[in-house]
RNA sequence: GGCCCCGUCGUCUAGUGGCCUAGGACUCUGGCUUCUCAAGCCAGCUACGCGGGUUCGAAUCCCGUCGGGGCUACCA
């Protein structure tokens, strides 16, 4: 009962104008380097909410940043994305009615405003050079006042102007930012209020022409008709100044997009996850055998809950439950041993055939095979008794090399296991059992070996098992001995088991 | 330093004034499962940062404090 109240009352606060305006969210990365663990948690929940609403998901690429975005990384974040399964309606490579939506395309759209801002009177040049301005910040510092632009080219004297023009400096473009505060209403946080006094004029265009981010942002959230940013926390202080163009544009207040600021992902020491901290490519969780899904789940996970005592969900589930409104405020730490936990789950709900897909790349990538279709039928009769032994694809090769190895050895460090006297009697006589088994499969060997070490011999079971499976598969891990005997065959089996006989 | 955000087990979280002697998950520890390793099952450890208030009653509301983080660029 509590729960169907609660439900009406949040339904009643959706704002009226979601009815009629379709949801458009949008994830803008700025592609620097490789996508990494905090980017994509975002780019999850801005996916799950388009689908969640059933609105639009919108894939913009902001590389306003020439210095530091290359082609790779741009082509990166889409193989990223579509790796992980959030496919985008409108963006690089399916186009869409507002594009184009690489930022670098836009240039004169920007021009455009920019040139509007001017004669406005919302922006002005400033002539400051970067030493100067460093110099003043400085100072500020020094004098303990709040380090920003002081606002000396709002005005600027004719003879100074001729003199900064006739030394050739390139003004930039600076938003002009009002007195008074700004106060927006943040899905997550409630409302947040900036006052201006620290929020300094900033620049819209560089010297040389070229927008940044302050202006491309704006401009495109309101000409891609984005209805709801949901982005990192530590864009949450630039808001006013996105707010200040939207303002210079003329926009309503109530086509404002919705501002959520997500938080930060922290890496294991508490510092804000980065390409300088921790494992955050998602490459790397690929490599070493991660799965998508269990990726978007444990991420999901980390600043969000269905609310109810379930961890396990699907990406359609995921869309089903995600809501802003549980979003949490405070940061979440990244812990990897959950995620292999996740990972575990995931792959053990994986069918025989999707597993064997999944795995063969790692097996041939680590030469445990080249892929012939003999190979894979072994391969597929071996998966289910590691399947639940396994919390990474990666592991794969090691617990079945022992099957396709062509020169066999066993582990060095393993060796001395089965040198000593017990473990070459056990060797023995298994040798002897083994070579006159009629029927050479798991049943039958186990129980051949049952009765002759265990109740023949009276030794322990893993006593006597453990030689057997350093002799066969080279190390004291290992799927099954019964089945990887049955799986190996008996000759092979038999050789290796000879072989351990000194 | 200034502004802003944040603060429940080691970690992710449930919790929106009484259902909380605070629940679940991961990790860790112990046990069971008489082939290892896993998986599974059972048990255990461990939390409302601190101090005031409001209230019959506070993890939940208010104030302060401490701590963590972000921003403070011709980066995003």
């Amino acid at each position: 009962m509590k729960e169907l109240v609660l439900s009406l009352i949040r339904y009643r606060l959706v704002p009226s104008n979601s009815a009629t305006k379709p949801v458009r969210v949008r994830f803008a990365p700025s592609p620097t380097g490789d996508l990494h663990v905090g980017n994509i948690r975002t780019a999850l929940f801005d996916w799950a909410y388009a689908r969640h609403t059933g609105g639009q998901f919108v894939f913009r690429i902001e590389d306003t940043d020439t210095e530091r975005v290359t082609d790779e990384y741009i082509k990166a974040a889409q193989d990223t994305l579509k790796w992980l399964g959030l496919d985008w309606d409108e963006g690089p490579e399916v186009g869409g009615p507002y594009g184009p939506y690489l930022q670098s395309q836009r240039l004169d759209i920007y021009a455009e405003w920019a040139a509007k801002f001017l004669a406005q009177g919302d922006a002005y040049h400033c002539y400051c050079s970067s030493e100067e301005l460093e110099a003043r910040r400085e100072a500020q510092k020094a004098a303990n006042v709040a380090p920003g632009y002081d606002g000396k080219c709002r005005t600027i004297s004719a003879e100074d102007l001729a003199k900064y023009k006739s030394e050739g400096r390139l003004p930039v473009l600076r938003m002009r930012m009002p007195d008074g505060s700004t106060t927006f209403n943040d899905s997550i946080r409630g409302d947040v209020t900036f006052d201006h006094n620290f929020v300094p004029d900033f620049v819209l265009v560089r010297g040389d022409g070229s927008p940044l981010y302050t202006l491309a942002v704006a401009v495109d959230d309101i000409m891609m008709k984005i209805t709801h940013v949901l982005r990192g926390e530590d864009l949450l202080s630039s808001t006013p100044r996105q707010i200040r163009v939207y303002q210079a544009m003329g926009v309503a207040e109530s086509d404002y997009p919705t501002f959520a600021h997500l938080p930060f992902v922290m890496g294991q020491d508490n510092a804000k996850l980065s390409k300088r901290n921790g494992e955050v490519s998602i490459a790397w969780y690929r490599d070493r055998g991660f799965l998508p899904e269990a990726i978007c789940n444990y991420l999901a996970l980390l600043g969000w809950s269905p609310g109810d005592d379930r961890e396990n969900v699907t990406m359609k589930e995921l869309t089903e439950l995600f809501t802003v409104e549980r979003v949490h405020s405070s940061p979440a730490r990244f812990d990897m041993k959950k995620l292999e936990a996740i990972n575990g789950d995931k792959i053990r709900e994986l069918t025989l055939d999707e597993l064997l897909k999944r795995t063969t790349p790692f097996l041939v990538k680590d030469g445990i095979i080249s892929g012939t279709p003999e190979e894979l039928a072994v391969v597929k009769s071996a998966l289910p008794i590691i399947q639940e032994r396994i919390a990474t694809l990666a592991e794969v090769s090691q617990m079945l090399k022992f099957l396709f190895v062509v020169k066999f050895e066993v582990d060095a460090e393993e060796l001395p296991k089965i040198l000593d006297e017990q473990s070459q009697i056990v060797l023995k006589k298994t040798d002897e059992v083994l070579k006159g088994l009629a029927s050479w499969d798991h049943d039958s060997i186990h129980v051949a070996l049952k009765c002759a070490l265990i109740e023949g011999l009276g030794l322990k079971p893993r006593i006597a098992f453990s030689a057997i499976r350093i002799a066969v598969t080279g190390s004291h891990i290992s799927p099954p001995l019964f089945e990887s005997l049955e799986l190996l065959g008996r000759e092979r089996s038999l050789e290796r088991i000879a072989a351990s006989i000194k």
